[in-house]
DNA sequence: TAACACCTATAGCACCGTTATATGAACTGG
DNA sequence: CCAGTTCATATAACGGTGCTATAGGTGTTA
């Protein structure tokens, strides 16, 4: 497509957005500047992105391709608590570095604008706790657990990034953490059915029975069979919070 | 003051302000409209509040007026943690009702603009935290265990004013809720020194007679000694964290 | 060369937040 | 009752914003 030296205006533009709207401390930045500083007039902007919006709205899906990239390059370790616990704290991480472009993407509440990419991060959450749930390690579904995980860890990103960088204290984001992940999941690494502590036991069996079947190729059931018994599972599995 | 009959203009400008924020489904608002709904002229609302953002700050300093009404008037239960359900459920609740209003409040992050209204919220937050402090209720500091709910209210709350109403789950800001609270709280009324759990007790007793002597008037101990033993308790009771 | 997409620039529109200036209303001292 | 002062509102305009109708240049194909 495109040799070396210069980048093309299209990139030119994504650039200078992402880096005035990184720099201008929250304020609102101009198409003008925007032009200027890609050296472009304006009828370039709306040839390539067709309004402010649609520039802004790549600038963030380049912010989100960024982040579920981070979030991929976190191996597994395997022991699925321990990964969550590198995944909270590297969304943390990216809010921290990147705080505008954070809170354009994950700040920005407006049902209708932001679905797809938020969605998305959430079901990259949901996959490390379906393994987490194939282990036996989870007391809720995996759905409700990245929902409640991810909304956690979205205010308490937020609020360490409305104060000072100076008195930011990192332990507000360790001790939530434990809070939800303490909620989701168990730390016991003992045999499920015969769990010593409170916990329903048999939902955790379930809940593990549920994410083996759903990661698996089920020749042995029929899919009527697998269907009634799969909604059976997560009427048991949904039943946790009593 | 004023009579009755029509509202000064002031108050028109704040009620045209506020409920065209509240309709507009988050998209700006013009001075001109909102000028125009109040039957007034530019200079009018720059006379009264200098600055659009002025205008906006004082419907944002009513909402926060109403939501700190709202949580002062919910009685005391004489039960801490229930109490604290009662705190957070409000806050989801003032979040549904005005999400607008509450996405100004509490999802404007820049640092230098909100702060006063949002401190003075944690800070009526951490009152009732240092309630259940006192009854011997917290494994955490009132102020840090008032940072981690805030964080995480906040967050559920954005999440959830985040999809359609129509198929919110509630259930993601009770299971979030629990799992805070149980991390900051023990649901063990048991004399504290004599704790079953694995929570160290010392730590419990210590915030307890932590906050006792903070919301007492200690006309027992010098400035200076009540200064070091707060000292004293303070590092005892910011190591649970281990 | 001619024709065709594709991309970019000139110039301008309607709207926005804001304000310099002026007019009116309400109180105060004589 | 009037003059003076202060407060509150209105007229009209400025510069900046997002956006676009129109036209011009560029490279590829025939």
């Amino acid at each position: 497509m495109k040799k070396g030296g210069e980048p093309a205006p299209k990139v030119r533009l994504l650039r200078a957005a992402a880096a005035l709207l990184a720099e201008s401390g929250g304020e609102p930045v101009s198409t003008r500047q925007i032009t200027e500083a890609a050296r472009v007039t304006a009828p370039t902007l709306y040839h390539h992105f067709g309004d402010k919006e649609g520039l802004f709205d790549a600038v963030v899906a380049e912010g989100f391709s960024e982040y579920l990239a981070a979030e991929r390059s976190i191996p597994t370790s395997g022991q699925p608590i321990e990964d969550l616990r590198m995944h909270w704290d590297n969304h943390v991480r990216f809010g921290l570095d990147h705080p505008h472009l954070y809170l354009v993407m994950f700040g920005n509440i407006r049902p209708e604008r932001r679905p797809s990419m938020v969605a998305s991060a959430e079901a990259f959450l949901e996959e490390v706790l379906a393994r987490a749930a194939a282990a036996a390690r989870l007391v809720v579904s995996p759905h409700e657990a990245a929902r409640s995980m991810l909304a956690a860890n979205i205010g308490v990103t937020l609020m360490l990034i409305s104060e000072p960088a100076a008195k930011r204290n990192l332990e507000l984001s360790a001790m939530t953490r434990e809070a939800v992940i303490s909620a989701v999941a168990t730390d016991s690494e003992s045999d499920p059915v015969t769990d010593t502590e409170g916990t329903p036991s048999v939902v955790v069996a379930a809940i593990a029975l549920n994410a083996a079947l759903q990661s698996s190729h089920p020749d042995q059931l029929s899919s009527s069979e697998l269907k009634l018994f799969l909604e059976w599972l997560q009427r048991i599995s949904s039943r946790s919070g009593g």
